[in-house]
DNA sequence: AATTCATTCAACCGCAGAGCG
DNA sequence: ACGCTCTGCGGTTGAATGAAT
């Protein structure tokens, strides 16, 4: 299929030779000197120069998931927890931009923990991992419980497309940032994602204002908005020393970190989650179901609190 | 001790979007 | 405008490991 579409590149020709499956040492060892000698990008050709035999793909993948710097491995926080469950319900399954949130994590690490371990706490409880929302049990209250789920499901995304766009209308002055707009937002969110949600809710919340909405986000949540076309730059340049520039990576989203209340987040988030499931075209949902999600937070919260990771209820 | 079953997670796959010639 | 390449994303797979029988 790939092949008709696209025709052998030079690269492709040695495909057939390229190793596949777990990394060993040596190969990690070769990926870490190059990237540290000379940077990353241009993923295609990296592999050749590195000396491996492994496709850019792989090497990108190996690098961002396992060899970069300040990755922390191992058991997720309570507080990680936390902001993975409120996030995924705000967010849906966009990992890259949960991962942004928790800067030390991989995309590839919160899917996996989420996939594992917390989507089956939350269906243990009850909570439908999707929707966030308690599971149905057969009630006469809620008549048509599978379609409830699913126009849940679809209204969360309605929602979610009506956030982007307003969001859209609301900062027309953001679309002429000199860095690549779109990409950020899709790729390299760092808070974007919340941000544009957050300025969507802003923007639904007062139909029109005339006050920026970065400051009016920033003033809550102080999104570093005059970092995001530097941090972009950075990664086009192949040839800036990695161990440096990491540095500056992380510092910067140390920076993010240390300037987010988490406390506000989820506050934020929670009474996003609650107001996006109220926006929800959903016509059914009244009052009760509102206040519902509201509990239902509370009780993933509580549960959460009460039930850190290892004991036997967490499975 | 041997076997089966379940879980975890690193790695792969296919796709979409953006840049570039 | 078009096609190719690169990059990044989310979904899926399968080997490794642990637990149960």
């Amino acid at each position: 299929m790939l092949s008709k579409m696209r025709p052998p590149s030079p690269n492709r020709k040695k495909e057939v030779r390229l190793k596949r499956g777990p990394w060993t040492a040596e190969e990690d060892k070769l990926l870490t000197a190059y990237i540290q000698k000379h940077g990353y990008g241009s993923w295609g050709s990296l592999p050749h120069k590195a000396g491996l035999e492994r496709c850019g793909k792989s090497c990108r993948l190996r690098w961002i998931n396992y060899l970069r710097p300040y990755i922390k491995r191992g058991k997720f926080s309570l507080e990680e927890e936390q902001t993975i469950i409120q996030l995924h319900a705000f967010l849906g399954n966009r990992w890259s931009a949960i991962a942004a949130h928790l800067p030390k994590r991989t995309d590839n690490e919160i899917k996996n923990h989420w996939n594992t371990h917390l989507k089956k706490r939350l269906i243990k409880m009850g909570i439908d991992p999707m929707t966030h929302k308690p599971s149905t049990s057969p009630s006469p209250k809620n008549g048509s419980n599978l379609s409830h789920m699913t126009q849940g499901e679809s209204a969360r995304l309605q929602a979610e497309a009506r956030l982007v766009r307003e969001s859209k209308q609301v900062v027309p002055n953001l679309t002429t940032r000199p860095t690549r707009w779109s990409q950020l937002t899709r790729s390299s969110p760092r808070c974007l994602d919340v941000l544009k949600a957050w300025q969507g809710i802003v923007a639904g919340m007062f139909v029109f204002s005339t006050q920026d909405p970065r400051s009016l986000t920033t003033s809550t949540l102080r999104f570093p908005s005059a970092g995001w076309g530097e941090a972009e730059e950075w990664r086009g340049q192949g040839k800036k020393g990695s161990s440096e520039a990491d540095d500056a990576w992380f510092e910067e989203d140390s920076v993010i970190l240390h300037s987010l209340p988490i406390a506000n987040i989820m506050e934020g988030l929670s009474d996003a989650f609650i107001l996006n499931s109220w926006m929800g075209v959903d016509k059914s949902t009244d009052e009760n179901t509102v206040m519902e999600n509201g509990n239902c937070w509370d009780s993933v919260l509580n549960f959460l609190n009460s039930s850190p990771c290892g004991s036997p209820v967490l499975g």
